[in-house]
DNA sequence: ATTATAGTTGACTGATCGGTCAAGTCAATA
DNA sequence: TATTGACTTGACCGATCAGTCAACTATAAT
């Protein structure tokens, strides 16, 4: 055929798109397949397992959201806590753009699968992990320099960092479960106004 | 046997443990049958199918964590901001003792179940957003009643009702991920801190 | 032209999924 | 004693699960 590489990307966004809407358990590797318009024995040529393949797809998720929303907000030209208020901005139409393509407030990528593997698959859940803390030191990092520039005061940088994170989750949760939007809209600007203080 | 109604409160035990432990589409009914000692057959007698089984474990759940963490918490001897610091306090004492006995941070049981099953399971996921209105409701009257006696200028009640309950479950959510119950023991307590105001 | 390699295909495996069912046990009622 | 109805049992259903495999095609290097 043409491309090589072409199967292997059509099953990545297959799996993507699949596993973001509804689960890790509810899809599986034959309805991948199916959507990638792919047979199941290329599947296994291009991944030795579904958790392989799940685990390719939470590297290509981290990278794109990264670039969608990460270095979108969090950018020098912005004053530190106004790349928090921007990144829960573009978290905000991010949800809303997928909610007027799917009718589903489907939530955080890495939030969903987190709750549903954490407990029995370590290798997911570590990967998991990862990528948390990834955004986690995006956060600290801007927090700090707030702290620097005299900003905050006497703020626990990296508890409140994982607060935000933790809130963030959260928020995504809730409008989730009330396939609701506005729920975003509402509560997640309160995010870069969490405080936790030393002692 | 002995008891006619024995049989149907294993289950729903059974199903508890395993389903919490886990999650809805990773435990079987055979595997709820097996940890209950019943048989399948005996299982479709009580319940007409799994997701009834689930909506009636949610109930059973919901009025053992309302008696365990609610009623201890929600408390008219206590201040109202005392009461929402119990209530922290509670689920970190629930969550330190699961976590001592299975070895593994279980989170949340309605959070957990609302990611997994929001999206595509639309009974389930309307049964939890009643229970979340519920712990709404709780944490919103505290908040109003604080803001009667003057402790509290001009928040949003509602709202910020709202953002703690999220809060709590991004919390859990964390914990959950990086099987840890010090994320709860640092993070939870700030939950009483969240403010959400008018405009 | 021959060979090696990458990718594709569809049939197949054993296990498990949620759910069904007829036959049976048992205690209470008539 | 006969009958009823709640409960139990184990075999069974078709569908789907993740994963395998040998045969096949197409491309590229020798």
């Amino acid at each position: 055929m043409e491309n090589t590489c072409d199967t292997r990307q059509r099953i990545l966004d297959s799996a993507r798109d699949l596993i973001y809407a509804n689960s890790y358990a509810e899809v599986g590797v034959a309805a991948i397949c199916d959507h990638a318009g792919v047979k199941k024995g290329s599947f296994y040529h291009f991944f030795p397992s579904k958790q392989e393949l799940v685990l390719a797809m939470l590297d290509a998720f981290y990278l794109d959201m990264k670039e969608r929303l990460g270095d979108k907000a969090f950018i020098d030209e912005l004053p530190p806590l106004a790349r928090l208020e921007r990144f829960t901005q573009l978290a905000y139409e991010f949800q809303l753009q997928l909610h007027q393509t799917t009718g589903m407030v489907l939530g955080c990528p890495f939030g969903n699968l987190a709750n549903e593997v954490s407990t029995h698959d370590e290798v997911i859940r570590a990967r998991l992990e990862q990528i948390f803390k990834k955004f986690h030191t995006l956060i600290r990092n801007t927090l700090e320099e707030a702290n620097d520039s005299g900003t905050l005061n006497h703020i626990n940088a990296d508890a409140t960092a994982q607060a935000m994170l933790a809130y963030f989750e959260g928020v995504m949760l809730m409008a989730k479960n009330q396939n609701n939007t506005d729920v975003i809209k509402q509560l997640l600007p309160a995010m870069s106004s969490i405080r936790i203080h030393n002692n």
